[in-house]
DNA sequence: CTCGCTATTGCAACGAGTCGCAATAGTCAC
DNA sequence: GTGACTATTGCGACTCGTTGCAATAGCGAG
């Protein structure tokens, strides 16, 4: 799939990076098809493997500078797992946090109120604006919570 | 200093291992030698320094498996750092949680309250039970905030 | 004190990133 | 087109942890 033919903001891209005095190049080319065909978050490592199947002379610390530079354009934000593993969001639209249930292992998505009122909970007294969906938090669900009388 | 001579909790760690059939051993006395003269939160790798401090043979793998031990008995908590790093909380008392400014770099606690409110919060609808303490949250300071008009 | 069971260690290899540096190659100007 | 300027790449080394496995050594029993 040529980036020419994929949908904004993708294809918009080299331009956006060349009007910064960047460069387009081909392994650049070859993070953005695969970001245009992920969606929702991805692993660090996952992105580096996916880059591999189409181009298997992939290097990481290329990928990762790559996925540094579209940060800043807005097209991927980082976080870290529950794991604290790198984590890239594709196509950051609306507030939204992530939590992990450390018994069971299951992971949720928590919408725009909820975390919004998050932020507002912590925001308290000093004004510190927190961006939710950068970690993942850990924790119990209701289940495990529930299942457990006693377990720390 | 001999672990004996140590304060509790430190002190009574042998005999707590050994009555649940785990062992005393002379890289296990080093690893709380060090917890007992830390205090707060340090990383995993500054841990793995000052064993190595007291005792050069010292191995990491060794101490983080001593550490996940530790956990099980409730004298220390891992998390997370701003970066994903392994931290850890030395007898983790009074439920808090930690910040980290993106933008000066500068990192704050808060406090039980504020914690608290923050999983009140999250709770919301479905009683997830959040370990506010586990990750270190980013965002921006008011400081930060104030001073920025316009930056992502 | 000796024995045996098995928890723990040390080691080596690996996974996920990060960083510095010399070589390569986009871009823009002419 | 050609050239020069410098952003980017590839590579190697390194950090922080984790894991599997064979060898070691606590510890309780007798």
């Amino acid at each position: 799939m040529a980036v020419e033919s994929l949908p904004e903001p993708w294809s918009s891209v080299s331009d956006r990076l060349r009007r910064r005095g960047l460069r387009w190049t081909p392994q650049r080319r070859t993070v953005i098809e695969v970001l245009a065909g992920a969606d929702g978050h991805v692993t660090g490592a996952e992105l580096v493997e996916r880059c591999r199947g189409r181009d298997a002379s992939t290097i990481p610390s290329t990928v990762y500078r790559t996925l540094d530079v579209l940060e800043e354009l807005g097209l991927v934000r980082h976080g870290h797992d529950a794991n604290g593993r790198e984590e890239f969001h594709v196509l950051p639209a609306a507030e939204h946090g992530h939590l992990h249930c450390r018994q069971c292992g299951a992971t949720w998505e928590i919408g725009d109120e909820r975390a919004t009122a998050v932020a507002a909970a912590l925001r308290g007294a000093d004004g510190f604006e927190v961006d939710i969906g950068h970690v993942t938090l850990v924790g119990r669900c209701a289940d495990c919570v529930a299942r457990t009388v006693a377990t720390s």
